[in-house]
DNA sequence: GCGCGATCGTTTGATATCCAACGATTGGAG
DNA sequence: CTCCAATCGTTGGATATCAAACGATCGCGC
């Protein structure tokens, strides 16, 4: 079926993945999910989760951001920042200022034990960047950067 | 905290990523999530679920292919696939069959109704790309491409 | 034959995420 | 002033995912 037969599968294990191969959100994702597992894992020995890493980068960058605005700046739901700010706050990483002027939102702020958690992330992350160095190139790199930024950006 | 200035966030909104801006792994997971959704409000216009649809095509390339080498094909835990492959074959879309010589491993197959359905996911699929073609431009594409298969093949 | 490590698909438990709805609060229109 | 729509962070419900453990089955060595 669905034409396009690339390979057929011949010893062990061997895959057609069809037009598969040619598309880029498939590639995309398959890319995406692979760097994600190895910084998980580098993070891991460090005792931090990869998912905290965007986020107190973010709060680093912009001392008395609200949740609502770093949701949006990392790409996911405000929703699911509530629980991560809790465990953060929680564990003394970010702390959490009421404004006199505006009741509802909050201003996030790293603590010092928060700036040392992400100096040591930002260690994990130099490392993980060098290897997608190696693996992209340095040629390509900018271009590739490049790309990944205009599809964020307007396939929305 | 962390260097980096590359702008004061200035009236409404304008927030300073600091380091991540350049950051492979940061851009990566923002423009596939980016693109996933596109293609899920896609794929949703005919009332299928993304996820469904390497599962297809995988199926339809792969006759009889098995739960845990599709999975590995596609990138999940085959853990991940029992409730997928569930659903599917409860729309009967998609069959599993036994074989006699090995009772453990199913082997999957597509219906005729899941033939269609894979058709219909492969318009969305076409539409989503030319859009992704757009962005990246025909020029970076085929490089864009090898550059997300490096990644995935090697950073593991 | 027999037994034991490996493999297949499932179950279970934990996260992470989304979306819609909510209460508290704000700020502007009248 | 007084409402009322909009905004902020949270809650609740749904889905998707992983990792570890399980029962059934296989196949190899003996």
């Amino acid at each position: 079926m669905a034409g396009a037969n690339t390979k057929a599968r011949s010893g062990r294990e061997r895959v057609n993945y069809g037009p598969l191969a040619q598309w880029i959100g498939f590639n995309l994702r398959m890319a995406q999910e692979s760097a994600f597992q190895a910084f998980s894992k580098l993070s891991k020995e460090i005792g931090e989760r990869p998912g905290r890493f965007a986020t107190l980068t973010l709060i680093g960058c912009n001392p008395g951001i609200s949740q609502t605005v770093l949701s949006r700046a990392s790409g996911r739901d405000k929703s699911s920042l509530t629980p991560v700010l809790e465990d953060l706050v929680r564990r003394g990483l970010v702390a959490r200022k009421r404004t006199d002027h505006d009741r509802r939102t909050y201003r996030l702020v790293l603590t010092a034990d928060g700036e040392q958690a992400l100096a040591r992330l930002n260690r994990c992350a130099k490392r993980h960047e060098r290897n997608l160095d190696r693996i992209i190139g340095a040629r390509d790199r900018k271009k590739f950067l490049q790309i990944l930024k205009r599809i964020a950006a307007e396939i929305a």
